[in-house]
DNA sequence: TCCCAGCTATGACGAGCGTCATGTCCTAGG
DNA sequence: CCTAGGACATGACGCTCGTCATAGCTGGGA
């Protein structure tokens, strides 16, 4: 199938690197940064890359980074007692990682992994620190950075504790599509590739089980996917099983 | 047994009223206020009372106040599409609630209820956001007190969706432990008063798994309860079950 | 005084889902 | 061209835990 490779080729190649200053600007937690204070994180920043699976980031490590998504999407996973990965965050373009940990002086608490071939910029700790200390509106914005993420960390606790796998999944896809979704004539179309093994880690439940739902699933005409491009049909039926 | 007899008592009085100010100086969130800001709150500002069980705030109603609770424990949870309340957070003196949404002029997504007869102070949001707005120290203040809920908040989501339950309610017991307990004697002995029911909705499980679970560790001797009131005997031993 | 309401407790049953095992397809690499 | 590895798929089995039903206990109110 001819669409097949395309989406396939895609996910491999290696996309191309964006510039520092246009990764700074991207970035909706840094957006008020004056023209000098960029000048300052761009001069001691640099770009990185990530092949796809890559560890970005161990938790515990100490944050000598600060790292910004510049292409592809990074999965941030903690590691339970038991040695399972469970998906809390995962970051697109302009997002980034670390800064409230820097900041604060702290270990990150997360492993970041990289889900595509990914892009992303590493920013000094310390660099962050001197704009952070001269800068009053950059506390503001980065407030309201953190807000959004609190609050969806506490839906996705919520349903985690409460609600079965076959409707964790539906948020999952539902929360995906919000933030990283194209809509095309099939339907709604994720724009970023991801395995059943990442689902499964998102939802916290085994490979096996996320292969199983997103068959039926497919079945029912809910959805397709073409390795892990996943297309949403019917986001309405997907919400039916929210609360089914 | 006398000793039950004075902890029901001390759950079912009401607690001392606290002066408005006290409870302003108590908010870690706020310590940052300068004397004049600390005023300007405190004229606007009155105490509230809540019984045990009453609804202080319910989920997506507008943000008139802000709130901070003074004495007793108050829960938040989320209603889940099928009905069953989750708790995603459990404040005790000196910690405020809503205080992110009023900022950000959002209808906040939590419901808040009193698990202790309790008195909270209910601040005008007009009130925070003048001093939001003339404050800069504020902002890193409350900055550095949101960064550990969304840790925490990430932890539990972690826990909650890969592990069993009963791992889940050993590591809730935990995390109330490190925040709200005094060591006695006979162990560590929770400062707040939780019934079956408080524990089920914050590990994310049903009221009698809770029990069968708590019963079976006062067999074990892990921990013993009154009513209400927990003290574990052993916190080594609820840290094992953590990853057994 | 009696009854009711809320919390705790315990058993039976069955569905959901984690675990293990096996198999297919596709791509990469030698 | 053949093989190895990774993603997807599917079946069997058994434990966990949610659901329903029942009951004892305690404190408060009529």
């Amino acid at each position: 199938m001819r669409n097949e490779g395309i989406l396939s080729q895609e996910m491999l190649e290696v996309p191309e690197k964006p510039s520092v200053l246009s990764v700074l600007a991207s970035c909706s937690a840094l957006n008020t940064l004056d023209e000098q204070q960029r000048e300052v994180l761009c001069d001691e920043s640099f770009m990185a890359y990530a092949e796809r699976g890559e560890m970005i980031w161990l938790a515990g490590s100490t944050m000598q980074f600060v790292a910004i998504c510049g292409t592809g999407f990074i999965k941030m996973t903690r590691t339970t007692p038991k040695g399972s990965e469970v998906a809390v965050e995962l970051l697109g373009p302009g997002q980034c990682l670390g800064l409230i940990a820097a900041i604060e002086g702290r270990v990150y608490p997360l492993n970041a992994t990289a889900v595509t071939n990914s892009w992303y910029l590493k920013v000094p700790t310390r660099a962050i620190h001197e704009v952070y200390n001269s800068n009053e509106r950059l506390r503001d914005s980065l407030l309201r950075s953190l807000a959004p993420r609190l609050r969806k960390a506490h839906e996705m606790m919520a349903r985690m504790s409460s609600e079965k796998i076959e409707q964790r999944l539906a948020a999952v896809l539902l929360i995906l599509a919000e933030t990283y979704a194209t809509d095309c004539d099939a339907g709604t179309v994720l724009t970023v590739p991801l395995t059943r093994q990442d689902l499964a880690e998102m939802a916290g439940t085994t490979v096996e089980t996320a292969i199983r739902v997103m068959s039926k699933w497919q079945k029912q005409q809910v959805l397709s996917t073409n390795h892990q491009w996943i297309t949403i049909r019917s986001i309405p039926a997907l919400e039916d099983l929210l609360t089914a």
